[in-house]
RNA sequence: GGGCGUUUAGCUCAGUGGUAGAGCGUUUCAUUGACAUUGAAAAGGUCGCAGGUUCAAUCCCUGCAACGCCCACCA
């Protein structure tokens, strides 16, 4: 017997035993032999989502590889050609905050670089260089964590590969006029300088001064009493009895700056019974408004920008003479409402003040500022009018007609919800850390393509994509990124089986595949959608720095081993159900790890029985009959998407029935002289034999501690545990 | 305003149309031979509430309550 087994089992050796893994080649479909099953005739294939290379993994990614790795370990087992491309994510957006964050602490900011000469190039290339550093270390902790993953076909998304792909998409969905640019009321954060997607909004619900304001015959209630030098129009509802007389007439209104004229329109969306069932038309810096000049626009004047892109009063284009209007030039939103609340208090001109009002505030989902809605031309993805019909309706079908399935099924319903109201998206994003739109404008020319045009005149777009435009194509665009011309991985492994991810991105990123996954190949991205839930922290907190209750997986692989971790997070919980972390739980596994090691210990003290053995006993027959059972009980409840529910059947079988049970009934055979030798060999036979399975059905769950103990057994059918065959 | 989820042992959570499960915790006992990162045993749950379907419901249906989440252009 091997002389590790005189100690505890050590799970700093898992490292090297990854090593050896990788070198093997046995990650890469190309170098596994298929067994004759026909199941093996249909590979396996998952692509892992691909982590941001802005930080270090979270346990969220930890429970991702858990889930991941089991089914790729457990369909190599199988013989089947198995495929996990792994990746990593430039992720426009969130690496761009999170560089600047580290300029903040640095004592700068993004403006200083782009102050400079060549600035958003050395900006762009200093926020190249931290993801790239990043990128590898995040890699590394994969790794860790045990992860099977084929290296060799590590994909990023900026890879010039990649961004071949999504110019091409972009090409073809604006020939197919599903892009179009256009001057549409955005979502503007002013910290950050670039507009978000209605995803990235957050809500949040305040209270603030209500002001009921006199308009003249009309008292209409505002908060944002700033930005009434934008207005343009008061709308009422076409039936409202008490503006009858008003409607269509120009009414004047005494304002801070004297008199002004203002005109009356109707609108169906106002609701009479709010406020005083007028609403002032600010259409540069309200949605809503918007909506109602979109409706009104030959009636009443066009948006009129009086706040800038830092969020600061700025009226010089329309109030430049008026020095009772200027003097809130400059002024931040807040304070101009304050000051303009206290003049026109003075002046009479504000009936009452509603002071505790409650309405939902639209907030940067990252750094919590309030977002200005802002009149900008962006460019969009048409999903309501022809992408309706070519993009969103096609990603429906497929989950309604069962060609992809969502796990748990629950989610479905919330997918349709979302994608039966849903509308056009905001490509555009104004960093610097992204791909490049390709595109070229000459006064309201577009040319489409990634070289300038060859005449005079063409300026570039300088506009990047949102992160989720190329992340939408994830699983397409890897496929044919690293297709060679030996082997064309579209052609193998598309669609892939299964998308794992967490349910938080379901909008964001799986409806995106889905209907971009569609539009590019005619097929759908992959087969099923397993989501798991949020990973809380131990009293069901969501887990947040500014909380200080983050779980850092790296330290519990330090001190448990990944083996522990990745049970901890599988067994006692299901898809799309939030989970809450305990270390206790790991620590419970890392017992298991060590007592299946001790198990090993004790079978490695008897003497193994040869394979052409058959003088098994009536007795031992069952029990190995009972082994193959729980076998097909965990393989089932792994290819149903149940890891919780096999991982735990694997575990509560091998400790306590295994070890318990039968390892005690045995021993006490083994013991007894009085007993003939071939009841003892049929003992020692079922005690390998038991091991062996053990190790087979845990090792997806527990890839290291069984290929440890594997690597020391007498005789190995196979290099590794990691590509012995499933069934015998 | 819509939609979704959860409610099971002290805690965190799995699960099933037919005497209820795991981890941790608690109590008692055992132990120099595989393992104290152990073993044996025990306590502990009218499976949120009220109806209904069924021979049988924790599980299916209806209603209610509490908690949580998502979506939504009411100023």
């Amino acid at each position: 017997m091997n002389e590790d087994f005189l100690k505890p089992y050590d799970h700093s050796q898992e490292k090297d035993i990854y090593n050896t893994w990788e070198k093997s080649g046995f990650f890469n479909p190309e170098n596994l032999t298929p067994s004759s099953s026909s199941r093996a005739t249909h590979p396996f294939s998952i692509i892992m989502p691909p982590p941001n290379a802005n930080g270090s993994l979270h346990v969220g990614h930890a429970v991702m590889v858990a889930v991941e790795d089991v089914m790729v370990r457990y369909w190599r087992m199988r013989g089947v050609p198995t495929l996990w491309l792994p990746g990593a994510d430039h992720a426009g957006f969130e690496t761009q905050v999170v560089f600047e964050k580290k300029l903040e602490k640095e004592g700068t900011s993004r403006f200083e670089i782009l102050k400079q000469d060549g600035g958003r190039e050395e900006l762009y290339n200093q926020i190249k260089a931290f993801t790239l550093a990043n990128k590898s270390h995040m890699e590394h902790q994969v790794r860790q964590l045990g992860a099977s993953c084929d290296w060799s076909k590590e994909t990023f998304t900026l890879d010039p590969k990649i961004i071949d792909t999504v110019y091409e998409t972009f090409k073809k969905l604006y020939d197919d006029g599903l892009v179009y640019r256009d001057t549409r009321i955005v979502n503007w954060c002013t910290k950050h300088q670039t507009t978000l997607s209605d995803l990235e909004v957050k809500y949040e619900e305040r209270v603030d001064p209500l002001y009921y304001v006199k308009y003249g015959p009309i008292t209409l209630a505002t908060v944002r009493l700033e930005t009434k030098f934008g207005d343009t129009a008061i709308a009422v509802h076409p039936n409202d009895a008490r503006y009858k007389n008003l409607i269509g007439k120009e009414i004047e209104v005494e304002a801070i700056a004297g008199k002004t004229k203002i005109k009356i329109i109707t609108d169906e969306h106002v609701d009479p019974a709010f406020g005083t069932g007028a609403v002032k038309v600010t259409p540069a810096h309200d949605a809503d408004d918007y909506a109602i000049w979109q409706r009104h626009k030959d009636e009443i004047g066009g948006p009129k920008e009086i706040i800038d892109q830092f969020g600061r009063m700025s009226l010089a284009s329309y109030f430049a003479d008026t020095a009772d209007v200027m003097k809130y030039q400059g002024l931040k939103i807040a304070e101009a409402r304050k000051q303009i609340a206290q003049d026109m208090q003075e002046k009479g001109l504000i009936e009452k003040v509603d002071t505790d009002y409650k309405h939902n505030v639209a907030l940067c989902y990252k750094c919590g500022t309030v977002l200005e809605p802002r009149v900008l031309p962006q460019w969009f993805i048409d999903l309501t009018k022809e992408g309706n019909k070519k993009l969103v309706q096609p990603a429906i079908n497929a989950v309604k007609n069962g060609s992809i399935k969502i796990v748990p099924e629950f989610q479905e319903k919330i997918f349709f919800h979302w994608m039966e109201n849903i509308r056009d998206w905001n490509i555009s994003r104004q960093i610097v850390w992204g791909i490049p739109i390709p595109a070229w404008h000459k006064g309201k020319e577009v040319y489409i393509g990634k070289n300038k045009p060859e005449e005079e005149g063409w300026t570039q777009e300088t506009d990047v994509f949102d992160t989720w435009f190329s992340s939408g194509q994830w699983p397409t665009a890897t496929l044919r990124a690293q297709s060679t011309s030996g082997h064309d991985l579209l052609e193998e492994f598309y669609p892939t089986n299964v998308m794992e991810t967490g349910y938080d991105i379901l909008f964001f990123w799986v409806a995106r595949m889905i209907m971009l996954g569609i539009y590019m190949t005619g097929k759908i991205p992959f087969k099923t959608v397993y989501l798991h839930g949020l990973v809380r922290d131990k009293d069901k907190q969501k887990m947040s720095k500014s909380k200080g209750n983050v779980v850092d997986p790296m330290g519990i692989v330090e001190q448990y081993g990944a083996d522990a971790l990745r049970m901890a997070l599988l067994v006692g919980n299901s898809p799309g159900q939030d989970a809450s972390f305990d270390e206790a739980k790991v620590k419970g596994y890392r017992n298991f790890s060590n007592k299946l090691w001790n198990m090993a210990r004790f079978v490695l003290t008897q003497p193994e029985i040869s394979n052409d053995f058959l003088h098994v006993s009536d007795e031992d027959k069952k029990i190995l009959e009972r082994v193959r059972e729980v076998k097909k009980e965990v393989a089932g409840n792994i290819e149903k998407y149940r890891f919780s529910q096999a991982g735990e059947v694997a575990y509560h079988y091998v400790w306590h029935e295994f070890a318990d049970k039968i390892i005690e009934e045995k021993k006490k055979i083994l013991l007894d002289k009085d007993i003939n030798e071939s009841e003892k060999e049929s003992a020692q036979k079922v005690l390998y034999t038991l091991l062996l399975e053990s190790l087979k059905m845990l090792h997806p769950f527990m890839p290291f501690v069984t290929e440890a103990i594997y690597q020391r057994l007498p005789h190995k059918n196979a290099k590794f545990l990691m590509v012995e065959n499933w069934e015998e």
